[in-house]
DNA sequence: GAGACTTACTTATACGTATAACTAAAGACA
DNA sequence: TGTCTTTAGTTATACGTATAAGTAAGTCTC
């Protein structure tokens, strides 16, 4: 009895009381319940409250098997789109009780793997992720643990296994119509820039359908990285062709895009006059920028994947099958084009 | 025996390999020990990887009482300076093995009141915040549980109770460097635009000292938020002073100053001809925008705190007393001025 | 050949909680 | 008066792990 400084427990209250510890967690959970009569139970109240008691997060989780907490997996909060979507699934997670677990990958595949890692030891009940790595087949395995997943980006159907849903925007209509947009302002030739990974494959398809379509030649310039760095080296490049350089450049994210203006102002070119540029995204400096972008609803995105992991969290909720979850992106104009 | 889907314990390396439970963690934890002969522990291991044992983190916790969780709390991730911040945090946390859980406050007392209330049901094992409104002094029955504390920003110095550290930069002097710069440049009339609570109130004293040393007049400004809707607000009441409206303003963060730039643009005022605008922070965009801004060092603050909290969860570590660490601030020059 | 020591384990316990199953005492009813 | 029911609790157990304490069999020592 050496050390009064550690958390008080239901057993300290019991004591206090003169009653058992089953007692007290009996009054402490059943909010109405004739099995306690009201003195007793008023006392137990009035002594939790004086000594300060706070339920054991880890106990709990390990009695009922409940973390009370979603994991968001994603390449780097600091890429600007992250941080919305985290916002959108705690205003959803929280008022449940869930807290949310932030892990960066760095979009490696170890990254990827380590997250998945955590995930197997049980330190979370469900989780978001964006994977450039891991497909939903390669999933199931982290999922037959009963654990739901919510995956960023559309996913092709599969029948069998556990379910695993998704949410997103349809991205290759999405740059379809932005690069529509293009066309119908008069640009023949436009590039897009791209990495070769994440949610840039789908969107180049959008790209070169729409292109091709049209009977134009789609240019793919194609960088390691969805940052505003390569966006500065693509455009660079692009701009070293002369003459028949473009006159329009789609970015594959607003990073992207932003690199590629600044690329632009540097060589003396003014936007959208010597040449337009688009990205993807609508991150919050895209607005600044005067950037002409497709929205993304994050904040909603984030709020639906939270929603639909409480959901299977719910008693029957493993039951139905796998969903996707799309919502409609917007394309917003603005200045650059 | 009906449900094999649950996850694996330890007991079942057990029953499989003919020895006690205790054998199998004796296994997987000392990675030499002379108590099991190699013949055992090769067969212990060899099940483990078969049966894909994954330890269980909550039942790990609830043991060791520890559960490898640092917490952020933070008013609002979406404010593009907390992502570097977290990134920071968690660069140096996952190596160490803890994972990072991230609260937003709203930077309201209820929010602030709540993320302090999961603390105390033992969540995490440490936590570094961001308080609008609760000081130290408030914070010490949380930190009694042996919890250790990181706040963001300096703090005056404490003596008795548990220590609580804190990471910052000198916001005083960088306020006050920042308005030095613009009276060497020539700027009289200078005024700030600060929100009523969290990091304003000592970004103003430092502005404030400096003005009334140069014989100037402070005008501030007072929002209640540190966004760019409320730079934009501040902005057009500034403006609207007509003749003798100030040729110099001062966000109190980034997102105040761009919303002040953007106004200032909207009335036709070229920036920096007509009125210089600088911020605090030097967020991403503040780049791109090319405001003139204070470089607060988000990734090595979060890694400081990070390092800061790993240390104090070292046996010896909750001996010492608070600390306060500062870390550099820099003026980064660039067009708004 | 008896005691001491080593080897290779095992059994038991604790962390804090939630809940199923039990029980002693009091009251109701015939 | 004896049985049944209700009241107000209690005891016991489990979640999965880590570790202290114990033990049976074999080996060594003198």
């Amino acid at each position: 009895m050496q050390h009064r400084s550690a958390r008080p427990t239901q057993k300290d209250i019991a004591l206090a009381a003169g009653v058992s510890q089953a007692t007290v967690s009996i009054v402490l959970n059943r909010a109405e319940t004739s099995a306690v009569p009201v003195p007793t139970r008023e006392r137990i109240l009035r002594l939790a409250g004086e000594i300060g008691y706070r339920p054991s997060h880890p106990a709990r989780t390990l009695r009922n098997a409940r973390t009370m907490t979603l994991a968001c997996i994603v390449p780097d909060i600091t890429n600007p789109f992250y941080p919305g979507l985290v916002r959108g699934l705690q205003a959803t997670a929280a008022p449940a009780g869930y807290a949310v677990l932030i892990y960066d990958t760095d979009g490696t595949p170890e990254g990827e793997r380590r997250a998945l890692g955590w995930l197997q030891q049980g330190r979370a009940d469900g989780a978001v992720g964006m994977f450039y790595h891991f497909r939903a087949a390669d999933l199931t395995d982290v999922a037959r643990g009963n654990l739901p997943l919510v995956l960023l980006g559309r996913q092709s159907v599969r029948r069998g296994g556990p379910p695993i849903d998704s949410v997103f925007i349809d991205n290759v209509a999405a740059s379809a119509a932005m690069t529509r947009l293009l066309i119908r302002r008069g640009h023949r030739r436009i590039a897009m820039i791209v990495a070769g990974f994440g949610p840039s494959q789908v969107r180049a398809e959008g790209y070169g359908k729409v292109m091709r379509e049209a009977g134009l030649a789609p240019q793919l310039i194609v960088d390691n990285a969805h940052s505003a760095e390569a966006g500065v080296r693509a455009m660079r490049t692009l701009l070293a062709q002369g003459g028949d350089r473009p006159t329009a450049v789609f970015g594959a994210n607003d990073m992207i895009a932003i690199g590629a203006m600044q690329a632009a102002r540097e060589a003396g070119l003014s936007i959208p006059g010597d040449v337009a540029i688009v990205g993807f995204d609508d991150i919050p400096t895209a607005n600044l920028l005067g950037l002409t972008t497709v929205r993304q609803p994050e904040l909603e995105l984030g709020a639906l994947a939270a929603r639909t992991l409480i959901e299977r969290l719910q008693p029957e909720g493993s039951r139905t099958a796998s969903r996707s979850l799309e919502l409609d992106f917007e394309i917003v104009e603005r200045s650059s084009v």
